[in-house]
DNA sequence: CAGACTATTGAAGATGATTATCAATAAGCA
DNA sequence: TGCTTATTGATAATCATCTTCAATAGTCTG
């Protein structure tokens, strides 16, 4: 949960004997730049890249996506059914949770720094390394409870 | 987040219009007698339905599941990639949190009542009808630190 | 308790997000 | 500037989950 540059995460690649290549640092660009409570599946990436002249391939999204969550710079969220959507993994007072709505999947984000210090401890009690730490609450918004459809 | 018998479960589905069938009651059942630490995914499910001699199909297995989590019965969780796992959506004092390996998929499970409370609150503060709130911990274990394999 | 109504089931097939493959390309390094 | 090999893009494959639909069976009413 760092704030990261092209040049860190140049470093932090090459640490692992990857590489820096223009498509990796484009994408983190767009999170990077991508206002605060948006959320971005592989698809909305592929179209929002290839509407600002980066047509990168929807594979190497995915590819870099997954890379980025596994190295603790991007979240994976689940904020809808069916596909994953991501954003920056920023460090307090950045950091926040997601209360979603099961029926129509609004989402709202709100802070909450004692969670993170939970998540934070229990990491690190267990001895793990700790990549993300997010509060879920799944619920039924007030205009889902009013609708008649069916669950 | 109530603790369901197969009377209130008939009781809430019939509220609703809907029906109790006996796949639904034999699977509550495995929920609910499944030992704490244990989450079920809907090839489990159907494994250990057809070993116990319930042989429920694999369709009504991931409609029922489903159904329950929309209702608050069961917590669908994100535990490994590539499918869900369910667990019995339980209140205070059973009600937990995962820590969980993104490599290997070892999970911990932990307490911690700040964080419900934490939940409650955000979601009624909002108008929403709560149905789960879980503080899932992503992280990578003491083994899989040690590992040389790559991500 | 029987009959009507319709939710639910099981089998089969469809869907679609994500991954795997592989030849061509291009970072990183000396 | 070349060498090594990680990465990319195009394509095909995977497979968890959902849909469809005819047959079945809960629930309700009289
Ligand atoms: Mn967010
Ligand atoms: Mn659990
Ligand atoms: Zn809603
Ligand atoms: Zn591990």
């Amino acid at each position: 949960m760092a704030i990261y540059t092209a040049d860190s995460l140049k470093a932090e690649l090459n640490d692992r004997g990857w590489r820096l290549t223009p498509q990796r640092e484009t994408i983190l660009h767009i999170f990077q730049n991508l206002p605060e409570g948006n959320h971005l599946s592989a698809e909305d990436l592929h179209t929002r890249l290839h509407e600002q002249g980066d047509p990168i391939s929807l594979s190497t999204i995915y590819r870099t996506v997954k890379l980025m969550a596994r190295m603790g710079i991007l979240r994976e969220l689940e904020l809808a059914e069916g596909h994953k959507h991501y954003e920056l993994n920023q460090p307090y007072p950045y950091h926040h949770h997601h209360l979603i709505c099961v029926k129509c999947s609004k989402t709202i984000e709100f802070k909450s720094d004692s969670i993170l210090k939970v998540g934070s401890k229990t990491a690190q009690k267990e001895g793990y390394h700790l990549l993300d730490c997010q509060l879920s609450i799944h619920a039924i918004c007030p205009q889902c409870q009013r609708s008649l459809f069916p669950v």
